[in-house]
DNA sequence: TAATTTTATGAATGCGCATTCATCAAATTA
DNA sequence: TAATTTGATGAATGCGCATTCATAAAATTA
């Protein structure tokens, strides 16, 4: 039933030329004598010609298409992240196969296998690990790809993050000016590179000022977790007077517990500190102190990174560390000689 | 470069069979005898083939695709859809193709080419409308398409939508069971229908039970809009006791405008209702009472009725409505004579 | 003006697959 | 056993485009 669409060689015909040259007059970088193309685009017009993408795509091999895998679409970093995302690869002429995921590796695999069967021309993990092999897949097919806000160790790999070491250090540097002396972490998943970064950083700059965690509970970027982790962490004899939380989504929930729940106030009693600089984290409720990812330059960086790679231009590997800069609100307090403005 | 993949061809050479054998094997529904099926099923794993989709699409004319425009993602309700559609089309051997909107038509029109290029099978439009002349243009193509959270009275167009009307019925009617007698409304965005409806169906029921809306500001779905709706109803001589606001995502603002900029309490002073009941509503923060758009299950209903036109079983039109019924929380008076449970 | 180079164009081909059609072998019936 | 039907398989073709190659026309040079 479906109506026959218009091809090359209709308007060929039409304009009275030879469909070679329709489909010149399509593609950027072939000469057409003027008078021809005015022809052929005018029948085009006139047939309301548009040429077939994925015809194009068998033709040429480059499908003009990338791949996107996300995952903790609940954090609301990812959404937003992926409306940049989709705008920034829009402007560069390619489009969008979308996939969300869990987190194990089984999933991506399939993922992976479906998107190479789109012939997608490049992928981007976002939040999502990779296991070696399949990166050995992906290498031997020479596929490009970058993580973003994730890096793993394997050389072959190429990344955006921010630089989630100086942010944890960050983080216990402004929690130690401000002068607080029963410090906890409630951490981002372990097997992300993001969580254990943020960990390390912060526990070695407590670690430099003498001083030790009094508790630390991975809360896999989960918010129900979090709000656990909390209770928990106020169960003992010692309770904390500060909580470094490995992202924005979960320190959310912590507040509400502490609030809520254990009946305290924050920063009074405990200061809070995140990570991300979702745009929550500014809603009055929350107020929250944390450090700021630049979603949008994250973003920049990794299609531009991507599209180099498609390119060819270099396939040089990446791993890119964004300056992530503490934004000082109101969840924790503030010491008095921090400087007033971003750190 | 890239390393030459493998095609059907190769394999039927290696399994000692014609290419449209294999072809076959990969296909539902064909007749191959067990012996050539499974020398092809080796071949293939030996040679890790797997068909090219786009090739598939060529030849066939269905690309297994759906093409889905999204708006509004700052809106959680939309996150959580997508992340239900990505998993029910994905059930069903469908890809995503997805495209981030603002609300403009021309914007639209443009996404719409791009998908039609790519031999989408069909379309769905979350939250986002359609022009009349893209309606003609899509329906003369033949291109399946459903409406997810957003109705349009043209006959021609499916939709998936939650029972607006009825919910701003609810809305009215439980407000004025709790003795609200300055009731104010903040919409959504009255170019589109869920805004539309539910202001619709809250003046009825207060109209019916003799009552008018002392305030009515159409923040457009905007959070900044409605924080400046609400200073704007608190500046009068007679101020809201209760405020129904168009979505969640609006709510919360308002709510916060409430505390933090008027020092107002919660339902004490004023009462406030939301519509979707997104997850964040139940957080302590805003224990939001809402009414329930249970997003689930307008996904699912949105994928049957679309996948249903693409196997063109029948083409009939559908307005789904989907049943929304109360979620009482605290954000507002609760009335004595209220049933315990759902409305 | 003749000889040479450049340039625009069309014919032919292939991308990887599904599908029609013809063929041949096997299974069924008379 | 001959005649008929069924069913599996391969050769050929097309989906819509880009691209190579050959050719004819135009532009350049001698």
């Amino acid at each position: 039933m479906a109506k026959k669409s218009i091809t090359a060689a209709d308007v060929a015909k039409l304009a009275g030329v030879s469909q070679p040259t329709v489909s010149r007059v399509f593609s950027v970088e072939t000469k057409v004598s003027k008078i021809l193309e005015l022809k052929v685009k005018t029948a085009a017009a006139e047939l309301g010609y548009r040429p077939n993408r994925l015809a194009r795509t068998l033709a040429t091999g480059r499908s003009k298409t990338i791949g996107l895998i996300v995952s903790f679409l609940d954090n609301p970093f990812y959404p937003e992240a992926l409306e940049k995302l989709s705008l920034v690869l829009n402007e560069s002429g390619y489009h969008i196969l979308i996939f969300m995921a869990a987190n194990q590796a089984e999933e991506i695999d399939t993922i992976v296998e479906d998107l190479l069967d789109n012939q997608v021309d490049g992928i981007i993990f976002a939040s999502v690990g990779i296991s070696n092999s399949l990166t050995d897949r992906l290498v031997k097919e020479n596929i490009p790809l970058v993580l973003f806000n994730r890096g793993q160790d394997d050389p072959r790999l190429s990344s955006v993050t921010s630089a989630n070491f100086e942010g944890g250090r960050t983080v216990a540097q402004f929690l130690l000016a401000g002068g607080h002396q029963r410090i906890a972490h409630i951490s981002g998943w372990q097997g992300s590179s993001t969580g254990r970064d943020r960990q390390a950083g912060f526990i070695e700059e407590l670690k430099d000022a003498g001083q030790e965690l009094i508790g630390c509970i991975d809360s896999r970027f989960r918010r129900s977790l979090a709000a656990e982790a909390t209770r928990q962490l106020f169960l003992g004899e010692i309770i904390p007077d500060a909580i470094f939380v490995g992202n924005d989504h979960m320190a959310f929930a912590v507040m509400e517990t502490i609030r809520t729940e254990l009946g305290l106030r924050i920063p009074e009693d405990v200061s809070v500190v995140g990570y991300d600089d979702v745009s929550m984290s500014e809603w009055p409720s929350f107020n929250l102190t944390t450090i700021r990812q630049p979603a949008n330059q994250m973003v920049e960086e990794t299609v531009k990174m991507l599209l180099s790679m498609i390119d060819g231009d270099f396939l040089t590997v990446q791993k890119l560390e964004i300056d992530a800069s503490l934004q000082v609100r109101g969840s924790a307090r503030i010491p008095e000689e921090w400087p007033n403005e971003e750190f």
